[in-house]
DNA sequence: AGTAAAAGCTGACATATATCATAGTTTTCA
DNA sequence: TGAAAACTATGATATATGTCAGCTTTTACT
């Protein structure tokens, strides 16, 4: 983007701190804009038809959320819940649009990024029809662990729920508990206090790669 | 598109035939430009770990494979195969890159597009994860009503394979063609031949939303 | 036309996963 | 601080779906 531009958005952009918890924005809103993640992280899902929800994204710091909704014009597909405590920065839609109608490397950066994102979805997809409930959790947590990090003793930077990691790999709350356990009983998973690790990475590995 | 645009894309564009069952391109493959269906239809999928092809999408008359990749510069993530006899027609990446910096209001309607597709991406997650298969296959069913139409006796335009229908589904054949069975005795499908119809939508439609 | 290959079908069985019930544990907050 | 609420855990059981095996019908090919 150019100064100019840079400085359009800049003073356009309002900051807001969100609780753990509360909501971003619900599917079925029309947003007014998008929102840029500058601290926390927050999980961006749909509500079944048989009251479950899938997650389908987490958004970090740096990552957008809402430009596809403003982008297409329709209304909001996902909900965007904090899972800790956020803050945000909001840019108003009309700043987007027209910075998209005259910048076209920036419009060009955007369309490669959804190109990206549609690729991961594409992903998705596979994993969740051709992988049993135990890789798919696996998964989850070495993509914790690449996305998120771990502290000095190897336990995982972001704790979600029991509730939460069930969401995103598509599963009831109690298989997940029962797979947690055994992986922690097998040693793939160690845990202090609420806390877990990744105990043993090429087994998880080799787990997700069907071994 | 400007009449220029237009006309380098069309001096730049050649036409091909594929027979039913051929592949355009396979995963992996770096593309050197899309394709543009104007015939027939391809089933665009990824095969998993597991020794199974999950079909992602199919691409109609109209529809472009292969932009994602080239728009990323990444290998394809995708394969697409020949549903029937198809005509396509092959524009090479350079044009599009260069169009897409060129014409920033062509590059707007493909980052629509992209992001559209990006929901509908959302969506497959959705059902895939909370959905039933039976739920899942009369969905495919009313998809293919509504996007490739019936004969004037109710029957589908568009004939997949029951292995194709349970790779979009993401199941094995044999429950596929299970489930199928028990459509037609329940007096869900009908069929005549190997064609398949709809015989009660309604009936379908309160299958998919948990009835 | 005749044969091989692919597609469709069905049964028996194994197993992964969901569901329901109950209880212990931790967190929240008034 | 203490009670309620949320989260974690585990057993028993039901169910959906996958797998394997054999068989029939249709399609493709020379």
């Amino acid at each position: 983007m150019s100064k100019e531009e840079l400085q359009q958005v800049s003073a356009n952009k309002t900051t807001k701190k969100v609780k753990k918890g509360e909501p971003l924005f619900e599917e079925g809103d029309k947003l007014k804009g998008v929102y840029c993640v500058r601290e926390g992280v927050s999980k961006l899902s749909k509500l079944s038809a048989n009251g479950k929800d899938q997650i389908v994204k987490l958004a970090t710091k740096g990552e957008v959320m809402g430009q596809r909704s403003v982008i297409a014009e329709e209304s909001a597909n996902l909900s965007a819940v904090a899972v800790n405590d956020m803050e945000v920065c909001f840019i108003p839609k009309e700043v987007i649009i027209n910075t998209l109608h005259k910048n076209p490397d920036f419009t060009f950066e955007v369309l490669r990024h959804m190109a990206h994102d549609l690729r991961e979805a594409d992903d998705v997809i596979v994993n969740m029809s051709q992988k049993t409930v135990k890789q798919r959790i696996a998964e989850a947590f070495l993509y914790l662990k690449n996305n998120y990090g771990e502290d000095d003793k190897g336990y995982l930077n972001l704790t979600l729920s029991r509730e939460d990691i069930a969401n995103v790999v598509g599963t009831a709350t109690e298989s997940c508990i029962r797979i947690i356990s055994e992986f922690k009983k097998n040693g793939l998973l160690k845990s202090s206090g609420k806390r877990l690790g990744i105990a043993d990475e090429k087994k998880l590995k080799d787990l997700v790669d069907g071994f």
